[in-house]
Parts: C-alpha cells; structure tokens; sequence
DNA sequence: TTCCTTGCAAAACTTTTGCATTAAA
DNA sequence: TTTAATGCAAAAGTTTTGCAAGGAA
C-alpha cells in the first residue's frame, strides 16, 4: 500500500494522481501512462525541474519512459498551460510546477530557484506598452549572491 | 574616408571605434582586430544580437572570424561587463550592448526586445532576501502580445 | 480500423573545447 | 621569445523530429 501520507505531510500518491488527472482531463490531455508518470511527479508539490531530472528520476523508480516522450509531454504540458517553462539562464529549460502568478529567486551560487509569491512584490508604476500591444506577463527574477559577511 | 556621421545622426565610426578602445582598456581587455569588430558592430548603439547575427554581420562585411572567436569574445566582454547576456526564450543567448541597468518587453509576436529604462519602473515593495544572500540585479521581462482589436 | 502515443535513433541547433597556427608584446 | 588570440573541426549538451511499433478508442 502506498496510500500514506509521507514525512513532510505532503498529499498521499492518491490524492496527487486524482488531482493530475483532473487537471490533464480540465486540459483536454489524455491521461496515459507516461504522462501520469511525468505529471504526479512534477505536480506533486511546487518545484523547479528539467527534463534531464525528470527523465531521470523516472528511470530510478522503475519506469519506462522514452527522452522523447519526457520533452514532449513537458512541451505539451506547457503549451496547455499545465505547468510553466522558464528561461533562468539559457543552459536548459526548467519546468515550473505552480502556474499561479509569481516571480523567482535566483540563487546564482547554487542555481536553486525559489518562488516568490504575488503579494511579496508591489510595482509603483510600470512602463506603457507599446502602442497595439497588453502585458500578456511579467517574468521577474531576483538574481541572489552571497552576502560578503 | 568614412568619418561621416550616418543618416541618423549616430557617432561616426572612428568615434565608435575610439568609444569601444576607451572601454575595452577600461575593462582590461586586450584590443584585438577581432574583438574590435565585434565591439565595434555590438557597442555601436542599444541594441540586442544574437552570436550568430553578429557571425553573420561580421562575415557579410568581409571580416574574417571563426565563429569559435564570436562565442569566446561574447563571453569575455560579458564577463568583464561590457555587455550583458539575457536569457530571454532558452533558444539563445542574447547579447545587450546597454549594460546600465535597465529591464526589457519582449514581444512574443515578433521576438523584438524593448529596452525600458529604469526610471519607468518603480517597486513599492521587493520581497525580502533569504538570510545570507543579497540582490545581485533584477531581471523583469514584460512579455507582450497583440492587442485584440 | 483509425488515430494517437511511445521509443529509439538520428538530426538539429547552440555553445564549448582541443589543438595547431598565427599574431602580438 | 614568450604569451595570448584565432581558426578550424570536433565534441558536448539540449531539444526536436522521423518513423516504425504499440496501444487505446
């Protein structure tokens, strides 16, 4: 039985594959096997992934799952707005599990990206937009160092 | 001679040229023909390239230059601060030849970048920093679209 | 049957690197 | 003469694609 809920107190599997399969079929993305695997894993709580962690953790539980199919089924997550892709530093894409509004920390020592929600972060005053053009959104990344002490 | 100023008012090449000497002294970079060129084509105004743009530009005008060199220049200018890299889509780096602070709109539609200077920004609140760390630079992309009509 | 999904391998693309050659101090 | 910069080709890393095989409707 794997039903339980673990140390951090985290949803039990149950719960998150009934949430991933409600929010794929909210998609119009049909649940398969592969793409359960990928969505119960990133969706499981907010987090930051790329492809490379994602295809490898499946491998080391066990499951079989194509590169292929990794990047696809991210890139279809993406484009149906189940999940975020973000540009941090150009090396690779990383997948954002939490598709609410919110902006990032960017840890340049270690990489670690960390949310930072909506309330945290209050504009003054913002630059018109061109002419014919809306803010479709606003990508903010607080580049972090370490503090010289 | 080609020390007229252009249709548009810009410096004059020998001027630009004299400019990108000034910095890259400044910067401790030795002046050679090939970083010259590409200072002098990247420096020349605000704007935003890509490696293989400034490859392609260099090669249309009868420069030689490996495309190598491009790639190692960038990064040494980056890294000495006479440009900045943006990570922008993940597809490619773009390399900005305005280094004062200043943050950008992308148009999605076309991929143009728009420099918006800083004084048309202003934050009533940032989060605070996780303890240990401190704000390196801020990196905000407003990301437009078409208006619909 | 028909359509969609997957895996595998190969390809595409951007960027980096090794090394011999060239240029500069 | 000694060090640094360049060009070329190859390699590396990430992501996409073609196609045959497998699976669901």
């Amino acid at each position: 039985m794997d039903s339980n809920v673990d140390s951090n107190g985290a949803a039990a599997p149950e719960a998150i594959k009934a949430h991933c399969q409600r929010r794929m079929a909210d998609c119009g993305i049909r649940p398969t096997a592969q793409r359960m695997r990928i969505a119960t894993l990133l969706l499981s709580e907010p987090q930051h992934l790329s492809a490379e962690q994602i295809l490898a953790s499946l491998r080391t539980s066990g499951a079989r799952v194509s590169k292929a199919t990794v990047y696809n089924t991210l890139n279809l997550f993406a484009s149906h707005g189940l999940i975020r892709q973000l540009s941090v530093d150009g090396s690779r894409a990383w997948f954002d599990s939490n598709v609410d509004a919110h902006y990032h920390f960017h840890d340049l020592a270690s990489g670690v990206l960390i949310d930072v929600p909506v309330p945290e972060v209050e504009f003054r005053r913002l630059p018109p937009t061109p002419p014919g053009t809306e803010v479709e959104g606003i990508d903010l990344i607080i580049r972090l160092r370490r503090k010289p002490s």
